[in-house]
DNA sequence: TTCGGATTCTGAATGGTTACAATCCTGTTT
DNA sequence: AAACAGGATTGTAACCATTCAGAATCCGAA
């Protein structure tokens, strides 16, 4: 039903060289451009992108696995990454992987089969072995957040220790000696974030009492459970990191359940605002991730693959990856009292 | 690189077509089952989904278009769709078209130009004149949480105004007169939502309050600052109805910041619960969407027309609409208070 | 031998791109 | 003024990886 190069052929009367020539920017001569546009507007003909992927062997389509997609994080940088390509005229094919290394997996060999040309993955986790298959096929990977273990990669990270770190030396500045943490030591960014807030501890000389380390997962229901735990505390702590947008949520709703006001009655640094800071009356103090520059970075970084690919006649090979750190910076809110 | 179906012709001796018709689950001489078998073993060989879908003039994909990544609930269903689409071997385009009509226009032109076999759409609003090019193409549409006011399409909606209706009609058993509502009446489901409320309130014979008609968008923000405004009414209502998950969200910061607490000194009734049920001490009573059978009914009904239009080899036509209505149920909290 | 069902093969088709050959055109040389 | 060089434009035909009619072949039974 719609119409083809063919019909822009019959059209025109000019070859089907000619006609794909102009339609990828080469030079005709005035009168056959004029003619060919003629036709294409009366027509409505529109490239068949199945059809020119096949020859060329690019679908201009990348692929993106989310650890999780019902995740606001996840939801920022996806709607960064889209911008961004579509500028560039590509589409993205999204995966969600439900925090599954199973479907992860799957999903995986899901975009190799589509022949994406690239794939960016916000990773569940564990082994990089689920990336052999798009390795396999010569496709560029580049990870956002997290990184593997078990092998180097091409990825875009948050300073996530020197963050965590610095967010600690500001409460230790403001005098602060006894410091809980709220934590997700088992996943990649809370592990980091965790050992941060160690090594700033351990610098100043301050003791990291066993029962200030509320360890779960990145959650308002850990925040929440963690913060009450907390204030059951007979020797309470002056103040607590949070190490998560969600563990913020849940800390502001225990504070706020148990009457319990910051920065009065105990100082908190939390990480990310998103929605949360149009609402608080007295703003938390957070490590802001530039979730923007993920995105862009993301898919500056894989583009540069792409076409290096290219330029190699289809051969990835580059000597060393790219891994970009990107700086957290502090928004200072008013939960933090100096003592 | 890859290896192609040609390969696996040089490696059986068997012509393209043999070959091709086993791997569609034709049948073929045993001994030849094997040799296909092995090379495919020996080759790896993976279908080039891009040349079968530009004969087979289908893509195994479904375009999603979205209102807002970052929305939780569109991040919910967009999972739900995922999982059902996986199932079936359908891959899903993702477009966000950041309630922005325009972005949204371009978004489903970019979906029809990559040959998608259908598209999911949780519409920003407006005019449907958007899903043109779709409708051009003979592309089935199905819509999901939203209609459209100016064509009857295929679709997936919430009972909003019975659900509102619902909401009140239960605070009104428990002896409220006095209620407000915090909406969005520019928004489709919170106009729908508004009405619910209204015919409840008109039905029983109460007055609806300009004062308790707190009126902006679906957002934490507006929730947090219409209930600081309902508090601070000389006259206050008994009780509140909140007509989304954000709003809630709002509700549920602004009481606990004010230290007024519910069900004691106001009653709320919401909309959805998410992780927001995990957190609070007294549950909030709200009316809960079946999240999950969006993402369901939609990919069925979908499902259903694309095969349709294969029957009807390649063509579009179908006598009326489905329409679905999903009912939403409610959820006991401990947030109301008899009276 | 013939019939007929099952299996296999041939070759066209899908909608484009692209290397290379052919043609056109203009300006320069003889 | 004719011949020619050479750059720009256009056309021919192969190719991408697969599917699918329809023709050809095979094989066992009658």
């Amino acid at each position: 039903m719609p119409s083809t190069i063919k019909d822009i052929r019959d059209e025109t009367g000019l070859s089907l060289a000619t006609i794909s020539k102009y339609l990828n920017g080469g030079n005709v001569l005035p009168k056959n451009k004029e003619k060919i546009e003629a036709a294409v507007e009366k027509l409505h003909y529109q490239v068949n992108e199945i059809a020119r992927g096949l020859v060329t062997n690019s679908t201009r389509t990348v692929g993106v696995s989310v650890f999780d997609v019902t995740d606001v994080f996840n939801g920022i940088i996806l709607h960064e990454i889209g911008l961004q390509l579509s500028h560039l005229g590509y589409g993205m094919l999204i995966v969600d992987s439900s925090n599954d290394q199973t479907r992860e997996e799957k999903n995986i060999r899901f975009l190799v089969n589509k022949k994406v040309d690239g794939i960016i993955s916000l990773p569940v986790a564990g082994s990089s072995a689920v990336l052999n298959p798009a390795f396999a096929a010569d496709i560029p990977v580049v990870l956002l957040d997290r990184q593997y273990r078990d092998r180097s990669l091409d990825s875009i990270t948050l300073n996530n220790r020197e963050a965590a770190a610095g967010a600690v030396n500001y409460l230790i500045e403001s005098g602060h000696k006894k410091i809980a943490v709220i934590c997700a030591r088992k996943e990649y960014t809370g592990h980091e974030r965790y050992e941060g807030f160690k090594s700033a501890m351990e610098n100043a000389g301050l003791e990291i009492r066993k029962e200030y380390v509320l360890d779960g997962n990145h959650s308002m229901e850990h925040g929440y459970n963690a913060m009450h735990k907390i204030l059951k505390l007979h020797d309470r702590p002056t103040a607590v990191l949070s190490t998560n947008y969600g563990i913020n949520l849940g800390v502001v709703m225990a504070l706020n359940e148990a009457q319990v006001s910051y920065p009065e009655d105990i100082s908190v640094v939390g990480f990310d605002n998103l929605m949360l800071s149009n609402v608080l009356k007295t703003q938390l103090t957070v490590m802001e991730q530039p979730m923007e520059r993920f995105g862009q970075k993301g898919v500056e970084i894989l583009m540069q693959r792409i076409n290096e690919k290219k330029e190699n006649n289809g051969s990835l090979e580059h000597d060393g990856h790219i891994n970009i750190v990107l700086s957290s910076r502090m928004h200072m809110g008013g939960s933090v009292k100096k003592i």
